[in-house]
RNA sequence: GCGAAAGUGGCGGAACUGGCAGACGCGAUAGACUUAGGAUCUAUUGGGGAAACCCGUGGGGGUUCGAGUCCCCCCUUUCGCACCA
């Protein structure tokens, strides 16, 4: 054994070992219980980052305690491999997105290893690969024949910089999800899938996932955005069409004295010629299309509108009442078209107050008490007033009588609006999946016929820029119709990439199929995913959308889960001095430098201990080398020790010693808290504990008196203790003990609560709440024999000194607090 | 504005259902070993005080024998949502 602890001999020995044993391999096995440990598969963008180190370790150190409690582990990893920055790399250092992505994966992949990752490379997948993509096509094309992928013309959100369409939870407060830049509305054709259809079953299942954050379940919650209502029908006056509008207030509705279209509302298209109310309306429009859109939506933008000079009619009142456009009605969300009731809402009562337009209160508060109407709109609930047949209604009552008799009226009813739309997956790139389509003049869009998937994404020798790449490849485009047989034309968009992490979870049990998408019976025996692992960022992202495709994967009978992830948990950041890691701000810290420095053992225990995994954690580097001591400091005990434990059992006999049982206390004290943490994810407390444990034992083998036996029963506890976190160490320290075994192949050591137990309790007393003494009892003193020890107590007595006892409280074998007065 | 989470030594952070606040690590101080130490080991380390003691978990109230933990009000930070009809 060396007296130094050479980190990177041993972590290349073991890697080297793990590989040649293809130790992390998984398989199905009915005999033991299965284990799904599940991180969010990295995009290859170059270089492992920190985060990363962070997401992977902890997952890490699940895999390795599940396995070692006998579960039976899979702990796969891909690559996210598609997407915009390949490109954007290609444009700007002219390599092509294939190389550069498959470049970076095989860096990437040799870090991995570096790290001591345990996972089953065997079932690695790279969404890229035409043995991957090819199933994003024929989900397609099953989506489509249930009717789930649809082909729309429509307003999109457009990113200028990525000259992509991105779907509405890719645009965050109105800017590109992934640059931040400016996102404007765009009219254009593009395929969507229903997510939709599963707005009502995405929220209500929500409830089945117990062991998600609150958080994200929130986030999802307000995204999918269900409000209950009623769609109301309005005549245009002198004229036969209508329009509807969706309101959650139908009860305010006869003191509706304006109605307001979204700028984008078709009947505004057909009102711009009108030569006196025309060209101010067409002004307003085209501002509006113009305006970014974070500014229109943004609270504080003022409301604007125009008079369209046409009037609708209230149809329970039979009003005229003039139609507006304004900045403020949003043509995604019901019907683009609302009823304005000054008085009962704050936005119509701003644009009525405006523009003039009448405000007449329809709700008064329940209890009579008055409210001014001209300073403001009076939103609760409360009694109908002027309101015809359901004035004296009180709010919940009208919402339902109102709904009725529109119902029996036929010019409206009941009905749900959700926030939630269709998830637009068209992109106008080159690097992503063919969308399996084919437009023939005569039979119209035509699926590409499941035996000729893949479509394969042609190669290319050079940068394709603008428009879709893909139109600009005449071999591609052109084809025939798989049902005439004449010249057709391909689909030339790609799809979004977050169709291929929708599934790829699911791909990791059965990665080699070539029949199917997946082996349903190795999803049943692996899924649901245990515990899945990532950032926060994803909530209402990929979250989302994985949730939908296992739902539409169930409905085209793929297979039977209505939830695919059990719990999951999402991890902060890693920061440093406060900011965000950015190559701007120039404070990156490279995974590669600090394994070189500290090894990749270190690196993992630090980021496991410094800070609590779901808290953002600050990088510091004094912190990652007292973890470095920590696990040197270990090296050395086992270097003074190991050669005198040879030939020594480690249960060799019952201790006696005082110092002995002590340790052998804290070892038995420790077991259960590092498991039990760890199960919990609160690796730093784990990490602490195994510190602890070293602590005792220096300062067992100061004191002298102990054993070897002992020693190594402390030794091995250590190590085994480590190895969720140190795998390399723990794995050296291992063997160099004398085991011939991997740890991976090891069992979780059993803690003995007989030992744990403490031979003496430290009470503790508190005199009015204040500790004031404290004395030792046997564990199983009585709750009256510790009120009589305390009694007895000097400084008790010393208080009682000319006072009275008012009453003694005593915890068991905790604390007794005796009340003087 | 609405909602959620958080606020504990010089720093990162511990503290299960209310029961010794500050585990563990960093940093710091002193000593030992040493030619030397930025290595290692030992000891100390929330503040005040000579001490008995007193004060301390963002601030203010409250409940309780007892509050970092529970309740009310306020402040700050972070993160979501933000004209959603």
């Amino acid at each position: 054994m060396n007296e130094k602890y050479d980190f990177e001999a041993i972590e290349q020995k073991w890697q080297q070992r793990w590989a040649e044993r293809d130790q992390f391999r998984a398989a199905e096995n009915p005999a033991r219980p299965k284990y799904y440990v599940l991180e969010m598969l990295p995009y290859p963008s170059g270089a492992l980052h920190i985060g990363h180190v962070r997401n992977y370790s902890l997952g890490d150190s699940v895999a390795r305690l599940r396995r070692m409690q006998g579960f039976n582990v899979l702990h796969p990893i891909g690559w996210d491999a598609f997407g915009l920055p390949a490109e954007n790399a290609a444009i700007k250092r002219g390599v092509l997105p294939e190389k550069w992505t498959l470049d970076n994966i095989v860096r990437m992949r040799t870090q991995c290893k570096r790290m001591g990752w345990s996972y089953d490379w065997a079932r690695e997948v790279a969404t890229c690969l035409p043995d991957y993509y090819r199933w994003n096509q024929w989900f397609f094309i099953q989506f489509f024949k249930k009717g789930l992928a649809y082909k729309r013309k429509g307003l999109v959100n457009w990113c200028e910089k990525c000259q992509t369409v991105l779907a509405n939870e890719q645009v965050v407060n109105g800017a590109c999800w992934r640059d931040g830049s400016q996102v404007i509305q765009q009219e254009l054709e593009q395929w969507y899938w229903r997510i939709t259809n599963y707005a009502q079953e995405l929220l209500d299942d929500l409830s089945k996932l117990e062991n998600w954050p609150e958080k994200v379940l929130t986030m999802q919650t307000n995204w999918i955005g269900r409000s209950e209502g009623a769609r109301v029908s309005f005549q245009i006056a002198d004229s036969d069409r209508s329009f509807d509008i969706f309101t959650t207030r139908v009860d305010t509705i006869h003191g509706a004295t304006f109605v307001v279209l979204a700028p984008e509302h078709d009947l505004v298209k057909s009102w711009v010629n009108d030569p006196q109310y025309g060209p101010a309306l067409t002004e307003f429009v085209d501002q509006m299309r113009r305006q970014d859109r974070l500014l229109r939506t943004s609270e504080e933008a003022e409301k604007k509108g125009v008079f369209t000079g046409q009037y609708a009619i209230n149809p329970y009142t039979r009003e005229r009442i003039p139609i507006w456009v304004a900045n403020f009605v949003l043509m995604e969300y019901g019907t683009g078209a609302i009823m304005a009731v000054p008085a009962h809402d704050q936005r119509d009562f701003e644009f009525a107050t405006r523009y003039n337009i009448p405000i007449r209160q329809v709700i008064q508060p329940s209890d009579g008490s008055a409210v001014d109407i001209s300073k403001g709109a009076f939103v609760e609930y409360g009694t109908l007033i002027n309101s015809d047949r359901f004035s004296g209604l009180t709010s919940e009552a009208a919402l339902e009588k109102m709904v009725e008799y529109a119902q029996s009226q036929g010019f409206g009813e009941k009905t749900v609006s959700f926030r939630l739309k269709d998830w637009g997956i068209s992109r106008q790139r080159y690097w992503g999946t063919p969308i399996p389509i084919i437009y023939c003049d005569k039979c119209g869009t035509v699926p590409v016929p499941e035996k000729d998937l893949p479509v394969v994404l042609p190669k290319i020798d050079r940068i394709l820029l603008g428009g879709s790449p893909l139109a600009t490849i005449a071999d591609f485009v052109a084809v025939t119709c798989p049902n005439c047989g004449k010249p057709a034309r391909r689909e030339t968009d790609t799809m979004d990439t977050f169709v291929d992490s929708s599934w790829y979870f699911y791909r990791y049990t059965s990665p080699r199929v070539d029949s199917a998408p997946i082996d349903n019976q190795a999803v049943q025996y692996w899924f649901p995913v245990d515990i899945y692992i990532g950032g926060v960022e994803h909530a209402i992202l990929h979250l989302i959308y994985m949730r939908f495709f296992s739902k539409a994967m169930r409905d085209i009978g793929l297979c039977a889960l209505d939830e695919p992830v059990a719990a999951l948990f999402t991890q902060g950041m890693v920061i440093k001095e406060g900011a965000k890691m950015s190559k701007s701000l120039g404070n990156v810290v490279e995974p590669d430098e600090i394994v070189r420095e500290y090894g990749a053992d270190a690196l993992r225990l630090f980021i496991q201990f410094a800070a609590p995994p779901e808290g953002d954690l600050d990088w510091n580097e004094q912190g990652l080398e007292g973890c470095f001591r920590f696990l040197a400091r270990l090296w050395r005990l086992a270097y003074r020790w190991i050669p005198r434990l040879e030939g020594v059992d480690q249960q060799a006999d019952a201790t006696a010693d005082r110092r002995e049982r002590a340790l052998r206390r804290k070892i038995h004290q420790t077991i259960p808290k590092v498991g039990h943490d760890v199960e919990r994810l609160h690796q730093n407390t784990a990490i602490a504990a195994i510190m602890e444990l070293l602590n005792a034992a220096y300062e067992a083998e100061d004191q002298g008196g102990v054993r070897p036996a002992v020693m190594r029963e402390a030794l091995e506890t250590m190590t085994l203790l480590l190895h969720p976190f140190a795998p390399h160490f723990a794995e050296e320290m291992w063997e160099l003990l004398g085991h011939r075994e991997t740890l991976w192949n090891t069992t979780w050591p059993q803690d003995d609560p007989e030992l744990a137990r403490e031979e003496t309790i430290e009470i503790v007393i508190q005199i009015n709440g204040k500790p004031r003494s404290r004395f030792l009892a046997p564990p199983d003193v009585s709750n009256e024999e510790t009120e009589a020890l305390a009694l007895k107590d000097e400084k008790v007595k010393a208080a009682l000194e000319g006072k009275k006892l008012i009453k003694v409280i005593v915890i068991p074998r905790r604390l007794v607090n005796v009340v003087v007065g």
